[in-house]
DNA sequence: CGCACCGTTGATTAAACTCAACCTATGTGG
DNA sequence: CCACATAGGTTGAGTTTAATCAACGGTGCG
């Protein structure tokens, strides 16, 4: 964790990214751009553990980082990914308590930390980011409805196949049809909640079905109804 | 769904639950009390619908409310239960969406509805209440990853054992040790994520263990450490 | 070079689902 | 008032799904 160089300015990634401080002043912004402190991490980096308290909130600049929970004899249960212009570790902050997740770094991450009494700062001034924050936070508990209504319900076929679409909505693909995140199998394990061998079975059929195309950790759609047929979302 | 004859007043309310509303102004109490609407429901309504559009809040003055999403074939999965003081269904007000829960009364309900409108003043007066309700959302985020780790590396077994627990810790036990919440098998089940015939399976399990004694759908906790045990809780 | 980590496949086992039958309580209409 | 329908609850048998255990190949790095 070393001091970035080059420190992102607010105002920029406002407006490239469309960030929670998109309803803030200009003399606002300038406020937190002044506070924020600018932070570098190597991929496996640990950003904040679980079980820690946090003085403050992150948001990301550049690069992947996964959210997870450490569950039984240590199994990470991935919650989320998070990408260039989402925030993260709110969710302790607001509620004082310790963090109720880890954050790894997968793809080299520059990130912007804002202090706890800032950030408070700025909540109790501009109601309107305050409501932002909010629809976040609303937006998160939305998907992990749904995302546990998957997990209780489809089987982890259906599951890996929505898994594989989700990836890539968030991330993109590449002009070669390749999702723009790289997962080891155990990690793609730990999203659908089952077992490296099965997620890893699973690839292979959806390989020789031609539904897939994989290259080490780089997979490729090729049918992307029949994914959507096999995930069972209409 | 009729009018209720007893309004209940929103000041005494506050006082006796501690709701989302207690940094309101007392202008700002005032306020909601006249703008919000009074609602009466039987066992077995429904409040809304998942899909449907909202325009409003709802704050549970009295009864007990179930949380769910459709998921395969029509299966309901539980995803929280409603008691006195709770609030529901601002997560689709926020963000501008259909609801993507349903909302069916457990027992006999008076809910305060709390017009989208008249909550959004609110919200841009006092950005007091923004944090009070941004920090609900964050609970409930926090037990959502919380659920999705267990749904995803429990077993039923210790699923059962753990909802059991929460049921308990949630609406307390009456004199005779039995959890003030009766469900129907098929509820429970559906919190766990299961099949109707396991859950039941494993209540006559732990029955026969010494743990809880059953009576039609009264629960009665016998051995708690051992529930906390078989839950993989420490 | 050898260790560590990741990925793959096979065989076996265990957990939980499905299907089916049947029982009980409750309520309804003839 | 009874017959019947309905909904919830229970148990057994068989099947399916996915986990576990085990062995082994490839790759990269100190």
């Amino acid at each position: 964790m070393i001091k970035y160089t080059e420190e992102p300015n607010c105002k920029e990634c406002n407006i490239s990214f469309k960030t929670i401080f998109k309803k803030l002043t200009p003399e606002q912004l300038e406020f937190i751009y002044n506070k924020k402190n600018c932070l570098n991490f190597k991929k496996g980096d640990v950003i904040y553990e679980e079980g820690n308290r946090t003085n403050g909130i992150y948001c990301l600049y550049k690069g992947i980082i996964k959210i997870y929970k450490t569950g039984i004899e240590g199994r990470e249960q991935i919650i989320k990914f998070g990408k260039p212009g989402d925030v993260f570790g709110y969710r302790s902050v607001i509620n004082r308590e310790p963090a109720c997740t880890s954050v790894k770094v997968i793809d080299d991450a520059v990130v912007c930390f804002i202090p706890t009494l800032d950030l408070y700062l700025l909540l109790k001034e501009n109601s309107e980011f305050g409501i932002e924050l909010l629809q976040i936070a609303c937006q998160e508990l939305g998907e992990a409805n749904n995302y546990l209504t998957d997990i209780a319900q489809k089987s982890v076929r259906e599951r890996l196949a929505e898994v594989l679409l989700h990836l890539k909505n968030d991330f993109g693909i590449n002009k070669d049809g390749v999702i723009n995140i790289a997962l080891t199998r155990e990690e793609l394990a730990n999203i659908i909640g089952t077992a490296t061998e099965s997620a890893i079975r699973l690839l292979s059929e959806f390989k020789s079905d031609n539904i897939i195309e994989v290259q080490g950790r780089n997979i490729k759609l090729i049918d992307i109804n029949k994914l959507k047929r096999i995930s069972n979302i209409f």
